[in-house]
DNA sequence: TTTGTTTGTTCGAAGTATAAACAAACTATT
DNA sequence: AATAGTTTGTTTATACTTCGAACAAACAAA
């Protein structure tokens, strides 16, 4: 628990009332003070200050009410108040992405991925220059990596893509920049930018492309495990597959994702998207091939809802794109094994998953650690 | 987020001295104001009022400091401080166990169920008085019952066991007593009293009985789902299920826990104990059953480990007791199937875990709610 | 024009933690 | 034995917070 003083409750309420305006715009200051339980005159000061730092605006009176009174003076939060950088390192490239506020792109640049550390931090700096976006502006830099990551430490513990072994890139990165600078899993990074959507408090994100990975979000908050190695549905077995003598040995691809994955259909000799776009067109084989993907999908989803019962699961990742045929059988099928009902969509997100869900990660980090 | 006042930071400096005493008793003022970085002017003021409501104790001078200087008192936390009291609402019996705050028991009581609210307010009233507590000195009541339950309304939303559906336990129960009342599954409830003896912040708990349910920890917290059913693992279903059309209809027992779990045994005609304590004596049918119920349970405990990275997964409920003979085996089995490590355990409390573990939740949550 | 209501500001009060000053208690050195 | 240096715990003055009351301004309705 933190130690409390002054300074922290004056932070508490500070972040409070600006969460208010921002969710509840246009607000009143006796309208924030009702709602929060703050005296109107602690409101007052602590809008005139959020007023001098330019997080808010004052727009104008608000209408007038039955019975009379003094028309309230309307406040606005400024989306441009902060920045936030979202850096996606992946296997081929490297995408940054910077975002107000209220999440919209101001800029956005792909490069070439590299694992040298100092030029990654000048694309990042190239970057923030090139957006013109005040330095001082920007409240963190999120960062993606598609590996295991020690988040309080910000060391990477394993990146087979860029060799990276042990290798605490926070330390690394941290000198280049005044701002501070968050690191987490690439899935679980995706699964927050699309968390950022609705706010929902109990999700499951599936990524699957050439693998497979999931990330969980339990209680509002990513569930990161105990050596942070959540999420490692590639590894699921079955009783079936304990049949076949199929095991998960440290160096071989996991167990599920031989099956249930882009690879699974690179090693029958089809691409995902052919093999998905040519469902139910004749070919029996096709079809054998995708009714035991779904299937088998099916069966991981129902499962992970009587396990953990999400809100909903989301799928992205770069098979899902060509998910949409099948989609609706999936949902059939989840409803008839578990009676835990659950929303099951495609995620909305593109390739930017990953980087504007550092930016979220980041700015997660932020409220929760420092209010602000 | 909560809103900051003179009288939070109050609150939780005294939670921060109050802890840090009972955890690293015995320390002197100097100590608490070294480690929690608040003055020795603020740490003196906040342990005499602790004194004063006899939650600390001074214990006598310290030992003497290479150096010299004067000798600290030492202050000791008092576990008759506080008193929690757990009520266990099972099928046949309601166990009431009153402990301290050292969680060593003071009383305890079993009771023939019902689902008569007043006889159950009696029932612990009666427990209060015969236990000799001083009332004012009992901080809250936990209450764990086999079924469903909106742990943020008090609403019992399934319990078939006593015939509740929809009921506001909470509610009725509240006017017959002063002290908080918290209320919860009662796997939950022996998952906290399971995770109290080592506070593991990522934890998985199997109640293994005539069915078969569990509880998860995730990031400290309890993990309830997004209607309060998490947990559900006696629908979990695979491959082999579904090829032989077995579903879950909302009427029928679970996939799951047909298969592993007492009733699964009883099926066959055996008890889960005489099946056990037969395991390789040379009945083949009998090796038989135990080899599947261990294949089927291990490769779910891989297949949650991969999924949650929990540091352990504890196994309790009625059958657990029994398991000794093929816990070693389990293991085994887990490591080869996932690469993730785990710890797996078998519950140190017995049927007493419920009635316990109501008490740590109710412990929790006024800790996390309301700091004292 | 008057009355009642609402908004936002100002000011004193109450309460918090903190640093500095201080007294007490102790060791080590001379 | 005396002294210097160190640590502990308390006291005091200060700075800071929120809060409630009082107030003026702005508005609707009678």
């Amino acid at each position: 628990m933190k130690k409390g003083n002054l300074d922290l409750i004056k932070k508490m309420n500070r972040a409070l009332v600006l969460e208010t305006i921002r969710r509840d715009q246009p607000i009143s200051r006796a309208s924030i003070s009702k709602k929060l339980g703050l005296s109107r005159s602690t409101v007052t000061l602590v809008v005139n200050e959020l007023l001098e730092k330019k997080f808010v605006f004052e727009l104008g009176l608000g209408d007038s009410t039955v019975g009379g009174g003094r028309k309230g003076m309307k406040l606005g939060f400024n989306p441009k108040s902060g920045y936030g950088v979202g850096v996606d390192i992946g296997r081929s490239n490297i995408i940054i992405i910077i975002t107000d506020m209220d999440s919209d792109i101001v800029f956005k640049e792909i490069y070439p991925s590299t694992k040298d550390v100092e030029r990654i931090a000048d694309y990042i700096s190239t970057s923030m220059s090139k957006s013109g976006v005040d330095t001082k502006r920007i409240f963190g830099i999120g960062i993606g990596v598609p590996g295991l990551v020690n988040t309080r430490s910000g060391e990477i513990i394993e990146l087979s893509a860029l060799g990276w072994k042990n290798f605490n890139l926070l330390e690394q990165m941290q000198p280049y920049f005044k701002c501070p600078i968050f690191i987490n899993n690439d899935v679980n990074c995706a699964a927050l930018g699309e968390r950022s959507i609705d706010k929902t408090d109990n999700m499951i994100f599936l990524a699957i492309g050439s693998g497979i990975g999931s990330a969980i979000i339990a209680n509002g908050e990513l569930v990161e495990g105990h050596h942070f190695s959540a999420g490692e549905i590639n590894l699921f077995v079955d009783r079936e597959d304990t049949k076949h003598g199929r095991v998960n040995n440290s160096k071989s691809i996991g167990v599920f994702e031989q099956q249930v994955s882009g690879l699974a259909f690179e090693k029958l000799g089809y691409s995902a998207e052919f093999v998905l776009s040519n469902y139910k067109k004749g070919q029996k084989e096709i079809d054998q091939i995708i009714d035991q993907f779904v299937t088998y999908l099916s069966i991981t989803l129902a499962n992970m809802t009587s396990f953990l019962n999400p809100k909903k699961i989301v799928i992205g990742g770069g098979v899902s794109k060509s998910l949409n045929i099948v989609i609706e059988d999936i949902k059939h099928k989840v409803a008839s094994l578990t009676s835990i009902p659950v929303e099951i969509e495609l995620a909305c997100l593109g390739s930017d998953a990953g980087a504007l869900g550092a930016i979220a990660y980041a700015f997660d980090k932020i409220q929760t650690e420092d209010f602000m």
